[in-house]
DNA sequence: CAATCAACCTGGGTGC
DNA sequence: TGCACCCAGGTTGATT
């Protein structure tokens, strides 16, 4: 589920909430994680309790928890992971409930997931900063030079998957890469390499609007994002080829394409967005 | 080195 | 109804 505009709205939704409180206790459910994560769940359930919650910041599209004695919270949602606060309804079957933060005014943040792969660590300063250092740059934060030199390095590795690897650039998931790609008209299987300074331009343009526009319609919910009320988000409704497998390409009317680069499901218009820069012509 | 793949999990869907 | 298999918005570490 969750990429940049999704965990950023998860942030922004919580700020308030949970900024300057204190917690009262944190539970597990028993089906939480694996035996690795077994041994910073019982640290989590011993430390946690009395701290305060200082502030909420993201990174790329970990959600991190700063507290108050230096440490800190790090939940990553990976596919599936919800993170709801004072959910008034019952969640859906299918979504187990797997950890729970109780506020010292009663409010309860809970996580469901449908599978068990999202992250809830406990981190010193030392550890969010090994974080911090392999996470890349926000594309927000990303001049365009900046932007150009990171693909280029990248080398005969195809741009779609460059966009992904998130040591490049954080934030962008397999969503937001192929709405970027086609509005920025530009095939996902070029080599990095191969891609203009122009190109490059229009692609962190392309991005930036995209990731914006997740960010105001409050997340993209296919099939697993909910916000942190519980609710929907509603950019589902303006992607332009994710999701899109044989209907018309909105811009030339020839049918999208859903293909496979790097295991990754990608839609694209093969006219759109030529591969072969000769095919321009 | 870069590209590919399997693994981590598990609920749901599909097809036999 | 059962079962084997495939799929998923992510990330990492091993293998080719």
């Amino acid at each position: 589920m969750p990429e940049l505009p999704e965990v950023e709205t998860i942030k922004r939704q919580l700020h308030d909430r949970v900024v300057s409180k204190r917690i009262k206790s944190v539970f597990f459910h028993p089906d939480f994680g694996n035996t690795l994560k077994f041994r910073n769940k019982k640290d989590i359930e011993n430390l946690l309790p009395g701290k305060e919650i200082t502030d909420i910041q993201r990174c790329g599209k970990y959600l991190i928890f700063n507290l108050s004695n230096s440490n800190y919270l790090v939940v990553h949602l990976k596919i599936y992971g919800r993170l709801v606060i004072n959910p008034r309804f019952t969640p859906p079957k299918d979504h187990v409930h797997r950890f729970s933060l109780i506020l010292e005014d009663e409010q309860t943040l809970r996580l469901f997931d449908k599978s068990s792969l999202a992250d809830v660590l406990l981190m010193s300063s030392q550890d969010l900063k090994n974080i911090q250092s392999r996470v890349g740059p926000d594309p927000f934060d990303l001049t365009q030079e900046e932007f150009h030199q990171r693909i280029m390095a990248a080398l005969q590795t195809k741009i779609k998957e460059a966009l992904l690897n998130q040591g490049i650039i954080s934030g962008i998931g397999n969503i937001y890469v192929d709405e970027s790609l086609y509005k920025a008209r530009i095939s996902p299987f070029r080599k990095s390499a191969t891609i203009s300074k122009d190109e490059s331009n229009s692609l962190l343009e392309a991005i930036t609007e995209a990731l914006e526009q997740g960010i105001r319609n409050r997340g993209t919910s296919i099939e697993s994002y909910y916000d942190a009320f519980g609710f929907p988000g509603e950019n589902q409704k303006y992607l332009k080829v994710y999701g899109r497998q044989g209907q018309p390409c909105f811009n030339c009317q020839n049918p999208i394409i859903l293909t496979e680069i790097g295991g990754r499901r990608t839609y694209y218009c093969s006219f759109c967005q030529p591969e072969s820069q000769l095919s321009l012509f």
